[in-house]
This record gives C-alpha cells, sequence and structure tokens, in this order.
DNA sequence: GTTATTGCAAATTATTTGCATATAA
DNA sequence: TTATATGCAAATAATTTGCAATAAC
C-alpha cells in the first residue's frame, strides 16, 4: 500500500503509515470511525478527516475496496484478495466472504443480453443463522 | 396501496393520495426529491417530510420497495412486480430490471454452505452500453 | 524551502423528527 | 370530536471541504 501511495503522488506521512498498517492488519470489514479509532491507538494525531481522506486516495489507486452495506456507514478492506462478494449476518452485522464463478458469468451473460457491458457489480447476501429447530 | 395504507391503520390525507398516485405512474424508480416534486404538480401542499415518511409506511407495510444503489439518494418503486434485481447503466443512471432463477438458486445454496438462511440480497449490476468498436 | 497535508470546525447531503396547527374519520 | 397527519424548521449522521498551521521530501 505504500507503494500505491507513492504512485499516486502523494507524501507517506506518519498519519498515513498509522492507517495503512491499521488496513493491512483488519481481518474484519470495519467503518472510517472505527478505522480512525484503531489508528488513533497508533499515532493519536491521526484526526478522522485524514482517514477520509487517505481512504480516498487508497481507492481511487484501487488498493481498497469501499462497501455500503444496508443501513450503515461504508465499510473499507483490502483489496488483497481475489474478487469475492459478501454474506452480512443480519443478526450481527458480521461479514463473510464468498465468490462463484458461475454467478459471475451469469451477471456477464445478463449484462450482454441488455447490450451492456459488465463495469462492475454488488451481490450482497443477508442471512440468519439456520435455525436447527 | 390504498389498501395498504388502511391496513397499516393510517389515514388517507390529501396529501397521501397524491403520492399513491405518483408512485402507481412511475415507470422508472424516482427518489424522494423527484416523488416530492411529481406529488406537488397533483397537490401543492404536499412537503417533503410528508413524501419520506409516507413511503416508510408504504415500505413498512411491503408494498414499496426502497434502493440504495450506488452515490446516491435512494429510489423506490411498487412492489408490484415479481422479484427481480437491477441493472444500472453508469453513464445515464438509467435502472432496468432483470431476474434469473439460476442466479437465486445459488445464492440460495451458498447461504446455506455457511449454514446460514436468506433473508434477503441484493444484486446490481452497474454497466455500460457496449461498444460497437 | 516548497508544497502537500494536517486538524479543526463549518458545510453538505439525505433523511428524520419535534411541535403547534390542520384535518380525516 | 379527537387522534392522526401535516408543514416547517431544526436535528441527525456520514462524509467532505476551507483554511491557517505543520511537516514531508
Amino acid at each position: 500500500m505504500e507503494a500505491a501511495l507513492r504512485g499516486a503522488g502523494v507524501r507517506l506521512t506518519r498519519q498515513r503509515a498509522a492507517l495503512l498498517r491499521v488496513l493491512a492488519a483488519a481481518e474484519d470489514h470495519p467503518d472510517a470511525g472505527e478505522l480512525h479509532a484503531r489508528a488513533r491507538a497508533l499515532d493519536p494525531t491521526v484526526s478522522l478527516a485524514t482517514v477520509y481522506r487517505t481512504l480516498g486516495v487508497l481507492e481511487a489507486e484501487g488498493v481498497v475496496h469501499r462497501h455500503v452495506f444496508e443501513g450503515g456507514a461504508a465499510r473499507f478492506e483490502t483489496a488483497d484478495m481475489p474478487h469475492h462478494d459478501h454474506l452480512i449476518d443480519v443478526e450481527t452485522g458480521q461479514v463473510m466472504e464468498f465468490r462463484s464463478d458461475r454467478i459471475e458469468e451469469l451477471q456477464a451473460k445478463i449484462a450482454a443480453e441488455h447490450g451492456y457491458e459488465l463495469v462492475h457489480h454488488r451481490l450482497e447476501l443477508y442471512c440468519r443463522k439456520k435455525t436447527t429447530a
């Protein structure tokens, strides 16, 4: 990600370094406020505005993905995993990842049938833990 | 939709009647501001607050669906069509509908594989008109 | 030494809500 | 009549931005 920042022609500040470390360590899908809290633990001078600004740069460079799930703030993840979609536990808000090549193919096919080419898509499954009732 | 309002135990006011007519006539997927503008043409006393409040009631009753597509206000449509997903033209913002039983099946299968049952999902294809280059 | 970047606070945008008044049933 | 709805304006919530001070290169 440092390389991405240099590639974007921006400076690697202390605050940005803290955010990069936080993003790299994140196993979940935190929102800006959560990232801010975590970055502050490393460097108390990091402001929320800088978190948003840096996330913007990283997103533009394609090394971070922003997801706006239902009813809430945008959540972020590093783009180090291959493409995947998300399954959200509606009770806990926990996010899991999955991918289906079959669904990807079908999406491209549907777009083509409408005379379009797929730029990107969003697939989210809102689920509840299966009850063994 | 009038029945839905009565079912919700709320009153059928002049303002709500105007909004219902606008919703029934909408062929597109307008946002609250656009619905407000259209309802005003029928009854200038309709306020944006009432549009939001009534949309809330209608959504709770399940006769109107709210969609939050990328980067913009929520858009609404009557729930008179069978379930479908959306294809959005990234150039124009135009929304088209489609459905794929195969994708629906695969989604349920994926949820099940994770030990979850699907509550609902969101599938949006952001596309660009195919260039005959 | 420049010029990008920062924190802060104020601005934005979409939506919601409190309250006194109006109105549907 | 009488409780529900209304419009308006102020309140939220997430995010963005202007600006003077600060720090990266």
